[in-house]
DNA sequence: ACCTGAACACCGTTCAAGT
DNA sequence: ACCTGAACACCGTTCAAGT
């Protein structure tokens, strides 16, 4: 923690040069995701990264082009974190619920590095298992063709949108709690409260909603109407 | 455009000084707006604030305590431009429609500003007329209290996080195309394709795929599972 | 809830030099 | 697809000074 101390002259160790390798795409993910998690948004930078890894921060350049390409490389990393260990289900049901939830959980774990990602495209190993594995489940519903890839993006658009939105509410939460703010959900007292009589008569209920309880509604009905639609297919 | 130089001694003009209330809230939200759409989510700088409205970059603190709450005035404004001439339907259902395809349309319009604000509450006079409409709409397909501000999730959930991402993706698709890429779809080439049998025999299907028409869905699910479940309260 | 200019601490990225 | 340190152009924010 208290390494870089410019009394230096005394015995040697004062930045112990790294050995060529000690430094890879995985570390310095792992790392950069660790950062997220701690210190937020704003603090992953290049200091904090070679501060973390004991390596200058230009060290990074030789693994990863630039910022935005570590930013994809941890948006991966969740995502093989979102499906590791997912075994498909005999129901096909029941594999994209597994699915959907393992996004959920995966992201508000990490709010501020799934905020910065759950929208991208990452073209990494773990996206395509990803998309392969809810493909899988959605031709065993019985879809087949341009069918099945639209019903994947009704079912992939309303998991990544909503659990992504979820991460960065929250992401948002902790970063105005960690500044002493505590206003940032929706209880309104407005100045003029007769232009807005159904806000104010909602009041209450706003604070005691649960929103993943909505999720898992919301989850539901995409599934049961994809399971109706393939039935009328079939038939 | 070519003030700035220090050719100077010449005649006034230079830099001239503006007096007192020449800016004002809106006049920075508005060119705050203007530099995200011409110059995507990176542009909105202070100095290039100051450049638009021929202010000096720290006069803006005069007005707005810190960047994020100019971005979030801009929040709020992309939401008055959601509901600007929104007038109730008779039928509910029509009326939340038109406010689902409003924010859709407006987020797309405007895809830098959406992207870094629609996850946000603002807290402004906007977002109360917003939100006070949508639970007009509610209440007259029958829901209340406690139930209404559910219905009223589900709902502005799915616009908000769907619209968002929509908006977030294209801001991306537009900075990397700036840039001089086109990877930013969803064509997968893998490397080993043995090991994604769905994903590659669905590459074609993933060009070919309207975002809006499965919002659009999403919308019509949502819509009528609230009538029917509405209906089943009320007998 | 005035506007400006200098100054500060920080940030991503480049590049020549060291192993 | 090695690691470091100096340098560059930029960025948000603060603050004393000008109207």
């Amino acid at each position: 923690m208290t390494t870089t101390r410019e009394s230096v002259t005394q015995a040697g160790a004062a930045s112990p040069r790294l050995h060529r390798g000690s430094l890879t795409k995985q570390t310095i993910v792992a790392a950069a995701l660790g950062i997220l998690d701690d210190h937020g948004n704003p603090g992953l930078t290049f200091a904090r990264l070679g501060k973390e890894l004991g390596a200058a921060p230009t060290a990074m350049y030789r693994h990863f082009p630039s910022r935005d390409e570590i930013l994809l490389a941890v948006a991966d990393e969740l995502i093989g974190m979102s499906i590791d260990g997912y075994e498909p289900s005999e129901s096909w049901m029941d594999s994209l619920r597994d699915l959907a939830y393992r996004a959920w959980h995966t992201f508000a774990a990490h709010p501020a590095a799934a905020t910065q990602t759950f929208f991208r495209v990452t073209r990494g190993p773990n996206e395509l298992r990803a998309v392969n594995a809810i493909l899988e489940a959605i031709h065993r519903a019985g879809w087949t063709g341009t069918e099945a890839v639209f019903q994947y993006h009704v079912f992939s658009n309303l998991v990544l949108s909503t659990s992504g939105t979820h991460a960065a509410r929250v992401a948002v939460r902790q970063e105005s709690e960690a500044n002493g703010n505590v206003e940032w959900n929706q209880e309104y007292y407005p100045a003029h409260p007769e232009d807005y009589p159904y806000v104010v008569a909602a009041r209450e209920d706003f604070r005691t909603i649960n929103l993943f309880e909505i999720y898992k509604g919301q989850v539901e009905a995409v599934l049961s109407q994809m399971a109706r639609k393939a039935q009328l297919q079939i038939q």
